[in-house]
Formats: C-alpha cells, structure tokens, sequence
DNA sequence: AATCAATCCAACCGCCTTATT
DNA sequence: AAATAAGGCGGTTGGATTGAT
C-alpha cells in the first residue's frame, strides 16, 4: 500500500512561481498561527496551492532568518569541507551554515563549487584527484609550475591523503565532543569504533585500525593520568566550531590548492603537545582541544597561498 | 538590436523516514 | 506489527536572466 500522493493530482490546486499576494498570506498566517500542520495551512490561510509547496515556500524563501546574497569565503570553505566529509547530504550541511537553505547549497555547489573542484581536477563526489585523461591534462597544465622536481602523482596523493584525514580528525572531534564514547566518560584507556553511540556518522570516517590506534595513544598515551569528568552530550544548535576550516582572509577559498615547495606534514602525534599537570587536571575538553590544535596546525599545511589559484578561480 | 547559449535558482517530484493510530 | 499520514530530503526541471555573438 502505498500512499496517496500529497498533492499531485489535486485538481486546481495551483503550481509554480508564488505571488507576492499568496507570499504574504502565508507570511502573515505563520507568524499569526505558526504552521501547525501543513497538509491543513493552505485551506486556513485562504492558499489554493498543496502544504508541500507552502512548507518549501516558507523553509526555502520567505522564513525571517533565511541569509541572502552571495556566499562568503568562509561559507564556501565549510561547504567544502562538509561535502568532503558527508558528501549530499545537504540538510546535514545546512545545519552548518546559519541562514542558508539546504535547497541554497546544494543549488551553489551545483552550480559553482562543483565546477570549481573539476576545473581544478578533481572529482566532487569523491574530492579525489580525477583520473580520466582531460582532467589529468588540466591538472598537469595547472601544477606543471609548482613542482620542485616533486612528483606530480606523488604531490597530488599526499595533498589528497591530508584532507582527507583533516576531514576525519575534524569529524572525529566533533563526535568526541558532542556523541562521546562510552569508553571515555568511563576513562578506561581504550577506544574503538564500537564504542561510539554514532556509529553511522563514524562509519562515514572510515576509520582504520591504525587511524584509530593512532587516536587511543593522542587521547590516552599522552595523557595518562587524565580523569574525564562526564562531557556534554547536547548537540549544539550552532554549528561546532570547526577550527580546520576556518581560514584566514587572505586564504585562498579552496582546500585542495596546490602548494609547491610544501614540507610533509608532521604526523599527528608529533604535533600533539605533551600536556602540563594543570593542563591534565583541569578540562575535559582537552582531548578535543588537542585534536582541535592538531587540526589548526594541519590546515596551516593545506591551506597556503598561491597564486596559481587566481589563476584556477 | 536580435538571436542564441549558458547560467541561475525557485519550485516540483518522488522517495525515504518518522510519527501516529 | 501493520497501515497510513505527514514531514523531510535529494535530484531534477524549466522559466527567467545574463552574456556572447
């Protein structure tokens, strides 16, 4: 049993672009009534038109809060960092981006930031370098400058190989920070996948066992003595405060922009900082913090300026 | 100025998930 | 547990606008 369609084939119900005449009958019911039930809106506020096309208009277009106007730099720089990680999911995006209408970003990345990563050649459902030869010879044009006798393959995989483990060290710290492992509100020293309460979100990492092991000795070898007072399990109605992704101003706006004469990155255990006993006794963020100064020191790496990128853009 | 092509984006469609009975 | 209703999501479309010739 299927069920009926919503209102598809209502006979005179009306579709298409809105007037301004329905937009502010709708406007002022909702801000009088609230929306209530949607299926029901249209008929009380006097609308010939289905609650799904009330509901799209109100969410989409005329909602007080909604953002207008071009996206930001560092709007566009978190979209491409969440679509590295979560691929469409644009509602999940959305929730990100204060204003903006998952309907907004999946139409900007449609439509820009789509064409941005293929120019630059790479392919942006998987933000991996594309193989297919027209891109390659793109890529080869746009990087044949910037390479110091480095290997193009080899520039091109470790660059893919860093933001795709910021992108997961930056998801991981958020599901540290909001979805906790069991393991660690009880302090026993060891983490593994199923020990997190989101395992679908943790399945989206990837996580190796050596991602992993690499994980238990930052967050416990280095801090032995660390007693983890219970964290906060809200979810936060803003957006984590996602410090890889930030940029700034004079940031090139994309993550994946080549850089030549680029020192490999340090591992992450090596650019965790031994904590001070004050440090160790004080917070229980400090896992997360740590990961959070792992992540900084990492987009420092990823996120240089060239003007090659001018050039791209 | 006219025509065509490319781009943008609001709106729709169909499917999926969740809530309710 | 199953059926149904409603909301939500992602993919797609098509009309409007802008740019190129």
């Amino acid at each position: 049993m299927g069920r009926s369609p919503c209102c598809g084939d209502e006979s005179g119900v009306k579709k298409g672009p809105w007037t301004p005449e329905e937009d502010q009958k709708l406007v002022k019911y909702i801000q009088k009534h609230g929306h209530g039930s949607w299926r029901a809106l249209p008929k009380l506020a006097g609308l010939n038109r289905c609650g799904k096309s009330c509901r799209l208009r109100w969410t989409n277009y005329l909602r007080p809060d909604i953002k207008r106007g071009k996206f930001s730099a560092e709007e566009e720089q978190t979209i491409l960092n969440l679509h590295a990680v979560l691929g469409n999911k644009w509602s999940a995006i959305a929730g990100h981006l204060p204003g903006r209408t998952d309907n907004e970003i999946k139409n900007f990345w449609n439509t820009h930031l789509k064409k941005k990563l293929i120019q630059m050649g790479f392919d942006p459902m998987t933000h991996q370098p594309r193989t297919d030869i027209f891109s390659s010879l793109s890529r080869l044009i746009a990087l044949a400058n910037l390479m110091d006798g480095q290997s193009m393959e080899e520039h091109a995989a470790r660059l893919q190989a860093e933001a795709a483990q910021m992108a997961r060290l930056q998801y991981l710290q958020y599901l540290l920070h909001y979805q906790p492992p069991a393991s660690m509100a009880t302090s026993s020293n060891n983490l593994d996948a199923s020990s997190f309460s989101d395992m679908d979100s943790l399945s989206l990492l990837n996580l190796t066992p050596t991602f992993l092991q690499e994980l238990n000795d930052i967050t416990f070898s280095h801090l032995p003595n660390l007693q983890l007072p219970p964290l906060k399990k809200e979810q936060p109605t803003q957006a984590p405060d996602f410090a890889v992704f930030t940029q700034d101003e004079n940031s090139p706006s994309s993550p994946y922009l080549p850089a030549c004469s680029l020192p490999s990155p340090p591992s992450v255990a090596a650019i965790i900082p031994q904590p001070s006993p004050v440090d160790m006794a004080d917070d229980s963020s400090i896992v997360s913090s740590y990961l959070g100064e792992a992540s900084s020191i990492w987009s420092d790496h990823l996120l240089l300026e060239h003007p090659l990128f001018q050039e791209i853009a």
